[in-house]
DNA sequence: CGGAGTTGAGTTACCGGTAACGTAGGACTA
DNA sequence: TAGTCCTACGTTACCGGTAACTCAACTCCG
């Protein structure tokens, strides 16, 4: 008992005392055993859950940098969830963590299957949902409305003249973001009476080739499009070598727009048209705000970090 | 007693007792405490310890996405660390991962405090050390020979006929693998009678801007440099585009080769000068060997998933 | 039909921390 | 000097599973 008070410097003993202990401790090469800490006052371990579709795409890569960095800061540490956007294996998922005590969860996405949700209103421990923006989230939610980013995309396309729209991305169920995006692309383009032509979801990863090869079936199918907005910055730089491969001219032969704002976007010779998104930020406050909860504090529900449309010159 | 021997289906239990725990387990929503049974029985937990050094590193969520896959699939989950390159932290956290009873370790990298190698083998849990072939692993290794990598790509490029080499990568110790290849190459280019004139190792993450400017740092301190060697494709490909962006010609003027066969390679249109690695199989079968350990089988102590040299047409 | 084996279920103790409480002995006060 | 308080340290019980054991009841067979 007393080398417990001493290890967890609690007060309660002598400087003579804390020195014979650490000794022993040195000598025994003692490691406290956290689990039994954990077991005996029924708390939480340090472990913070985050559930991400995938790290094949470049986008949560970033998101999840953000995440572990600040939990790192805070000795807690992140137990990885690769959903390959199954809302099944995130609930197998979510029940094998929660049996570990986590600290907190943090999910992509709003959608979640109803047993899901009863487990993590069960297990009432902070939850942070990010990405797609949930006004009426179970916990807090963090991130943006990509309903409006693919809405404000179309209306930008439009003021600029384009009347046939394509759409190409990455095959995805219906609740989630990139979902969202081309709805909302749809929507605007709808509203300001253009067509959208042509809506291509590849079951790939969203990266450089898939932008690539979908921008030729894309066009195989229908050549008169005029302007193709893609799932993110990735898909639109395969897209741009495709059509320099092809000698299709951009802007004047077709219209390019990504989303996201990614890396490669900074090297360069042209600027991308594209919707700039801190997903960095998006994690830190995720975290952020899941580790104030945890230590008691409040935290604000939603948390919106908005979005930037970048003109560009591909369109 | 008779509840846990069902929940485990250990059997010993008549079906109408199995009835009546199950419908018990259903009215109270029971989820079983996972850690209590990893107390009482001085078991590990499901998680496994994988350190990586950064996310900003497209190859390393490769090979993270490898090992997540794999642990998944034999119902592990994967605990990351993000090291930061610094052995220090990396020390900090394997103690306090080892604290909380994982079931194995990935390392990446070879190198490690004399403390982190004593609290591993105290530990006595399986463990891989991935990336940089270790030939004397702790308990496994799995990776390539990046000093040989370095060196086969030193000599192709004096096989093409260049005298005067740079090379530019991003910070790191003396003990990484990325300055393993460095170190290749100059010995390489040594051997060869060739001059190493310039290396730039810049304090960034290995991406497509540092890959920019670093050559732009290289060519304004030594313009005579014929080939540049870069850490990654990533970076080689911010170097085309600085090169396109100068009207520097490629190979005429200037060659280039990159590392580790990125995505963005598979749509240029030109071949990239590069070493192809298979990130996922590193990741893949280092899960698989941790695996086989965690089950109380032997695996190898050493796999070398090795290197391809590609030519390309960038030199 | 008696003894041996089998089956289903219950009992006890333990894992390693720590909350809550107990207590010896010294210091301080009325 | 007796009563009170405080400090440093010790003792007990508990968390929730499960290994190891016990035991009643039933089965099977010579």
């Amino acid at each position: 008992m007393t080398a417990s008070r001493v290890l967890r410097e609690e007060g309660g003993y002598s400087e003579k005392t804390r020195v014979k202990v650490m000794a022993e401790v040195e000598r025994l090469g003692y490691l406290p055993n956290r689990i039994a800490t954990v077991f005996a006052g029924d708390k939480s371990t340090t472990f913070v859950g985050v559930s991400i579709p995938d790290l094949g795409n470049e986008v949560f890569t970033h998101v999840l940098e953000g995440i572990d960095r600040k939990l790192v800061s805070f000795n807690h540490q992140t137990v990885l969830g690769m959903t390959q956007h199954e809302l099944g294996e995130e609930e197998n998922w979510i029940e094998t963590v929660l049996s570990w005590k986590p600290a907190g969860l943090i999910l992509t996405g709003r959608a979640h299957t109803p047993r899901a949700v009863q487990l993590l209103q069960g297990a009432n421990i902070p939850l942070v949902e990010i990405w797609d923006l949930n006004s009426s989230p179970i916990d807090m939610s963090v991130g943006l409305n990509h309903f409006d980013s693919g809405y404000d995309m179309g209306r930008f396309l439009l003021s600029k003249g384009y009347a046939r729209f394509g759409y190409v991305g990455t095959s995805h169920d219906a609740a989630n973001a990139a979902t969202s995006r081309l709805n909302g692309y749809a929507k605007a383009i709808e509203d300001g009476g253009g067509k959208l032509t042509r809506q291509l979801c590849l079951n790939d990863i969203p990266g450089f080739y898939p932008g690539f090869y979908g921008t030729e079936q894309l066009l195989s199918s229908d050549p008169n499009v005029e302007v193709i907005f893609f799932q993110n910055d990735n898909m639109a730089i395969g897209a741009v070598h495709f059509c320099q491969a092809q000698n299709i001219r951009i802007p004047q032969d077709i219209g390019i727009a990504g989303w996201g704002e990614l890396p490669i976007a900074s090297v360069l010779p042209y600027r991308l048209t594209t919707v700039q998104v801190n997903h960095l930020r998006i994690g830190q406050l995720a975290a952020e705000n899941l580790l104030l909860k945890i230590s008691g504090d409040t935290a604000k529900a939603v948390s919106d970090v908005g979005f930037r449309l970048v003109p560009g010159d591909t369109v």
